[in-house]
DNA sequence: GCAGTAGGTTACTCGAAGTAAGTTACGAGC
DNA sequence: GCTCGTAACTTACTTCGAGTAACCTACTGC
């Protein structure tokens, strides 16, 4: 099988041997075998085993940038633009569970390296929100767009895994109940109201 | 040295260590070395190196639990309750951030038990804010209200960790963002508006 | 039909978690 | 002031999994 649809399916099956079990409990000899590869292969592609994980992050950052991107591409309020942002964000973790278990719970933890892939997907999503916010209320103080970045980024982080608890709650009402409580509190700080839908 | 007191010194060292280093880089033999004494004595008292980062976040959660229920103790109204349970975290996590980097950043990922016990210290946060929440406006939709208290829990767990990056943002400041942000979208829901300070 | 290389394997080393079995310190009862 | 029981502790293992060295094989271009 040619190299990169190798990694492709190895990272896949690793992502998913992670999720289920926790990346401490999963062994390198295990991934290789449900791959049904050996295990000098893994470390031919990727190094190590944090090597792997990250590979694993690194992917799913992708993914999230690009859907991301693509839903508030057409956003002209800063509130159409947070909406489609956290929509597209829920619609992902609702597609996606099992890389969201693993980038949420694995990789935080464990592993230098890996920490900052994921700290790198929250930079991606604070600097995005930071900027656009910047960008309509441009008298903002700098260091409190920051926090309302970071205010945002863990909120939504946390609903996400919530969400996963109650099954009842899918992507548009998690995006509601963020909106409804960040939202006010942001209307504040803006030149102008925006017109209420 | 008597029991107790040696598993005190135990956690005090672990913590430190695991903090220093992360739990996956930290081995036994090390942390029995700096507390002097020789590895079985670690399994005596936590049975497992998994069962001794247990102990470490329980003692925080522990004092996390006790320094709020103090603070919040004489709250009158819901926005006192709120800001000053939020104070009280920030402090607590300026005082420990060693402690704090573990629980966060070690421990949720690569032990699931582990991971249990970092989310009986959130589910203690969204509890009580559920329960203000309720008593105060009984009228508010349960799931709403559960959402909220994530909402809040996650916004402030990840202004905490934005707080280390930023050495001039202290506790109260970091409490007025999360407030500033949080609170206007909560009056809302409130019977009677809050008289403005 | 042969050379070079991409894709692969077997069979190891080494370090750290966890354990079995035994040793020492020390207070209570006679 | 000796001895029994037990709490506190150690040495010396086993086991398991990450990482590696060395070797094999089949295909592609010439």
């Amino acid at each position: 099988m040619p190299k990169a649809q190798r990694m492709a399916q190895m990272l896949t099956v690793a992502e998913e041997i992670f999720a289920e079990q926790g990346y401490l409990a999963t062994s390198m000899d295990e991934i290789a075998e449900r791959v049904g590869v050996s295990k000098p292969m893994l470390y031919e592609y990727f190094g190590s085993k944090e090597g792997l994980l990250i590979g694993c992050i690194h992917r799913a950052r992708t993914e999230l940038r690009e859907k991301t991107a693509a839903a508030i591409s057409g956003a002209a309020s800063p509130e159409e633009f947070l909406r489609l942002g956290l929509l597209a964000f829920f619609e992902f973790i609702d597609e996606h569970r099992r890389s969201w278990a693993l980038l949420r719970q694995e990789a935080a933890v464990a592993v230098p390296s890996a920490q900052e892939e994921v700290e790198g997907i929250r930079q991606q999503q604070t600097d995005m929100i930071g900027a656009v916010l910047a960008s309509f209320t441009p008298e903002i103080d700098p260091l409190e767009a920051e926090a309302f970045a970071e205010i945002v980024v863990g909120a939504t982080e946390r609903l996400a895994v919530w969400m996963e608890r109650r099954p009842s709650v899918g992507p548009a009402l998690a995006t509601d109940y963020v909106m409804n409580v960040i939202w006010p509190g942001v209307a504040r700080k803006l030149p102008e109201p925006a017109q209420p839908a």
